[in-house]
DNA sequence: GAGTGGTCTAGACCACCCG
DNA sequence: GGGTGGTCTAGACCACTCG
């Protein structure tokens, strides 16, 4: 019993502090920056999922050819991809592969749309397009996007319906140089979420965002927007939104009716 | 090579749907209701969680006692800690072994509070108690706390200030069956975060929660409670929070000044 | 039936903590 | 130095999908 072969660590492509040698058992220091192998595929594979090797709804490699690329064992690639699907970045569907998500699925319109019907199922609105336009970034813009204040900006301002009655009101900030190109038409004939387009259109993928969310006055021109007396309550709420790499690429601020409905959210 | 014991599935305490019999290959079908090894562990930890066999700030046995007392290897007992570590209901401390997550520690006061300064670092309000009482449940109450109306309820209501600045005042519902005994006095003298309380005194860990989130504007009784104008723009929040087995324990309505702070979340 | 993800095991070794 | 969680491997088998 247990004459398993010696382990030697199964050298690679990628590694830790030493480059291989792994015969003697006390030389070279534990490495001070020790990053297990499985977190160094997951960002092999980020990589990939970032150049566009595998494009959004795709399917990637399979467990054990990704292991054999990397030769590492299978369970080591398992580990990673659980990770990234942890994350939202890649869908398992057994018996299939592994996809790259996508926000062209019922599933992911609800990620960043949090307001919910207080009474009927969830639907996606209606968007109409009140404004687009290119500008420079106002200092407070720049500074949420990472930007320097002056920089090429889109702006867009829009609301959305449901069942025909106006419920947001949004302002959007976008990188001029990430989205060059976006236009008024572009928008209006785009049908789906917007997030949709900018993975398709500018292979931008909003990964994650933050949000914070305040209660305010309704002014007259948004009062009007909404069909709403002038000083209803609304909620506001500020997000930016990021891509790989936890870079922002979005700014939106948005005013929400919640006469019919509610932000919803879930405390984990 | 290649010369592994047949691996007779380990028979042992849990099981699908034959309850032996490993042996043959084409028997028995592959039971209608599939159930992961792991997953029947991690409900039998969740059992010992929930029966105060461990409580909240204990180390629990480690996994290699665990994977022996349920005849599993370890790594199935680590996959169902994983996961039970995923939910917060426990805590891993690399070198020191698996503790039952508890609402007395810094870390988890933010995880249901999600009212943030604007400026300055977050941390925990001080409350005043307006009134506690006990009382029957009125419908809407009962209906969200899964109760009859008209069944025993704890009625609290509260104001929480921040630098002594009153920002939130909250009124909170729970089950007079579950929290027999709360009084006026305890929750006064109690430092702390209310949950924190209900977990050392009565048992009830609070596991997760929805939120509904709405503007208003503030009343004339809650704008002096506050200290604003009346009809000030206030976030107003329904919570209804669940503990172990999904069973909803405590229903809490919040009006949230939003002058200095903001409800903060994070989208993924 | 072949291929993919999902489960389970057994064993080795590593990083971390503490007495 | 011994215990605990964390990583990695290799291999077997299961559940699911699809042609």
């Amino acid at each position: 019993m247990n004459s398993v072969p010696p382990n030697p660590n199964s050298n690679s492509t990628v590694s830790n502090g030493g480059a291989a040698e792994p015969s003697a058992g006390s030389a070279a220091a534990p490495s001070p920056t020790f990053s297990p192998l499985y977190q160094q595929i997951k960002a092999l594979i980020t990589q990939s999922l970032q150049s566009g090797e595998w494009k959004p709804g795709e399917l990637i490699p399979s467990e054990v050819e990704l292991a054999n690329r990397f030769k590492v064992s299978q369970g080591t690639v398992r580990k990673a991809i659980d990770e990234l699907a942890a994350e939202n970045l890649v869908m398992r569907k057994q018996g299939k592969g592994t996809f790259v998500s996508t926000h062209h699925e019922a599933r992911a319109h609800f990620r960043f749309l949090r307001l919910m019907p207080d009474e009927g199922v969830p639907h996606y609105p209606e968007s109409k397009f009140i404004e687009v336009k290119r500008m420079r970034a106002p200092a407070d813009v720049a500074r949420l996007l990472d930007l320097k204040s002056g920089d090429a900006v889109i702006f867009i301002k829009r609301v959305q319906s449901f069942d025909s009655l106006p419920t947001i009101v949004e302002e959007l900030w976008l990188p001029g140089m990430t989205f060059k190109g976006l236009t008024a038409e572009r928008l209006v004939e785009y049908k789906g979420p917007m997030y949709g387009l900018f993975e398709s259109e500018f292979g931008t993928r909003m990964i994650r965002a933050t949000e914070k969310i305040r209660a305010v006055c309704a002014g007259a021109d948004d009062a009007e927007l909404l069909h709403v007396p002038v000083n209803t309550p609304l909620l506001a709420s500020e997000r930016v939104s990021f891509t790989y790499g936890d870079k922002a690429v979005e700014l939106r601020r948005g005013l929400y009716s919640t006469e019919r409905h509610h932000y919803h959210n879930e405390l984990n």
